[in-house]
DNA sequence: TTGTAAGCGTTATCAT
DNA sequence: ATGATAACGCTTACAA
């Protein structure tokens, strides 16, 4: 910057305000201070910037995982909120890694805020790591002073009661790990309210596995195999249900003649498979975006948001039974 | 760090000396300033460091989009050879946008290094970024002063003489948009070349599509209605293919009696569906921790590397048409 | 072994 | 409108 200063004749006070066109400049000035900068290339350091403002100019995204069109999506929302106010994302997946909280502190240290997914760390990490810098949980609860933007989680509820009374199916199995993450808790919750509400037995056991498509294809072989299959399985996500789908039309069975199949996210695939997916849909992207939104602005403050919760709306398509005139997807699709 | 010092009686010099380890300090100042830090929860700033010491400490991975498992692992693979040396991750998914190159050149100036996935940024691009940041490419071909970590995609050749000669299939497709990415052009030259080595008449032209589950499933409504269906497909990728096989046991296809399908990663899913897929193997996460070691330590100079090459190799399932006694999935699962 | 002080590249507050 | 100059928080010669 003192090389431009002294090459245009100006002081560094005018080079910074041209180059960040804030302050009072002639244009004169400004004209040939943009020139000298235009002609050598320079571009503000983004660390002495950072120095000066004393912020970092990035986010960071944490998660257990990255595998699967979900979290993607998740990042895709958020990115692009993030870049639309020039800063960089960082992302780290723990992998349930045994450092995993060392490194999130670490990184709590190079960020203007940090987007924790639920499921990722413990209460007492995810409090250590609030108070060093601004925190939102993602698809978690909201804790103390830490915010938290989510999906309603109860619509998967409707689902079942839709299974259970709609369509008169018995033993339904459940596929997901409760205990795995905050979204997983609340759609067990939901899934069994719905057996109370509709005054049928309660459900089993839930299949404990992860949320990924290799997960349904293991569930297939523990639910279809022996005799007293389950009539309809509602997974915790699309991913399982789709990886479910395979081992069930890999076995030779029909869905939904067989086995009924629902899922949770509502992701492309679940309405370009055969038979399609009934699912209950869940604005991803908009989640990550509301995520960077406020931990970019707001945050903090009285009157803040402390807690966000978005709409998702059951979408019944073939696979749990229901026969579609197949007009427009939007509407229409019900039994 | 002056309250610290201040604190602990010494001079900023002794307690940066202190908390980075580094030069000759006596045991009873250490401990002592030690304490200190403790006590008051000191963590030296990031700014300041990464201005003194002109380092960012972080590096970063440009990909055109990240939906699937293969660049989840390619992430998982990069990331922990950046941990390892304390750097944070930054990532940009393109998703092909307009102003993703100015996106790139800001991330650029954030960064010590920048790895670039093949097929996110033209040549031209590329350079630019290069010339202000160490830049390795993924997957991609080396240029110019840019060194390439990418995997040997020639072994889809075996593959497609596998079909051609050992099954004696004729009519192959190939799914996957040679202009993508170089890694699918020099799949798709592979597979061609594989056709001139075996005197058989060139394969017709390849379905362009992308490399999303999704797009395996829109294959399967391109290859498999209509009455001159191929007798194998050739996927780009696993997920494509894992698509393609959805696509073909929803319609009833028996694979691989109808048609034959085979794939290239070997994710995860490849050996759980059924029929199982037979595909390339290709070390995905080496190649990613490839790529971080190459960015972190090496990269220019005299001797240094230019292009890395991983070996693959093909893992004959049922899925071409192999049959399998099912022993030990390493070997012996040859024809 | 320890301390002093000069950077590192900006921004921002004052004067002018 | 422009220019000095003091932060910002750390590292690292160089001195003591």
């Amino acid at each position: 910057m003192r090389e431009i200063a002294k090459i245009a004749q100006v002081s560094v006070a005018t080079v910074s305000r041209v180059s960040r066109g804030t302050g009072q400049v002639s244009p004169e000035m400004r004209e040939r201070v943009l020139r000298v900068i235009e002609e050598y290339g320079y571009r503000p350091s983004q660390m002495g910037r950072a120095l000066a403002e004393q912020k970092h100019g990035s986010v960071a995204m944490v998660f257990p995982g990255l595998a699967g069109p979900y979290f993607s999506e998740l990042i895709q929302g958020f990115e692009s909120e993030a870049m639309a106010v020039g800063a960089s994302v960082h992302i780290l997946a723990t992998h349930h890694r045994a450092g995993a909280g060392e490194q999130v502190l670490t990184m709590a240290e190079r960020v203007d805020g940090m987007a924790v997914h639920g499921g990722t760390l413990s209460d007492d990490a995810l409090r250590r790591v609030a108070e060093r810098v601004p925190v939102v949980t993602l698809a978690g609860r909201s804790m103390d002073g830490v915010p938290a933007v989510r999906a309603d989680n109860t619509t998967i509820g409707e689902l079942t009661r839709h299974l259970l009374l709609d369509h008169g199916y018995r033993r339904l199995a459940f596929v997901g790990n409760p205990d795995g993450s905050p979204d997983v808790t609340e759609r067990w919750e939901a899934f069994k309210a719905a057996h109370r509400a509709a005054k049928v037995s309660a459900p089993r056991e839930p299949l404990r596995l992860g949320l990924q498509q290799s997960d349904g294809v293991i569930a297939a072989g523990e639910l279809l195999e022996g005799r007293r299959r389950p009539r309809a399985v509602v997974c915790a996500n699309d991913e399982t249900a789709l990886g479910l789908l395979i081992g069930a039309l890999g076995r030779g069975l029909s869905v939904p003649a067989d086995v009924a199949i629902t899922g949770f996210d509502d992701v492309p695939m679940a309405s370009l498979v055969q038979p399609r997916l009934t699912t209950v849909r869940q604005p991803i992207r908009e989640l990550g975006a509301t995520t960077a939104r406020l931990l970019i602005s707001g945050l903090g403050g009285p009157g803040a948001v402390m807690d966000a919760v978005l709409a998702t709306e059951p979408v019944l398509r073939e696979s749990c039974g229901c026969t579609t005139t197949r007009r427009s997807e939007s509407k229409g699709e019900r039994t």
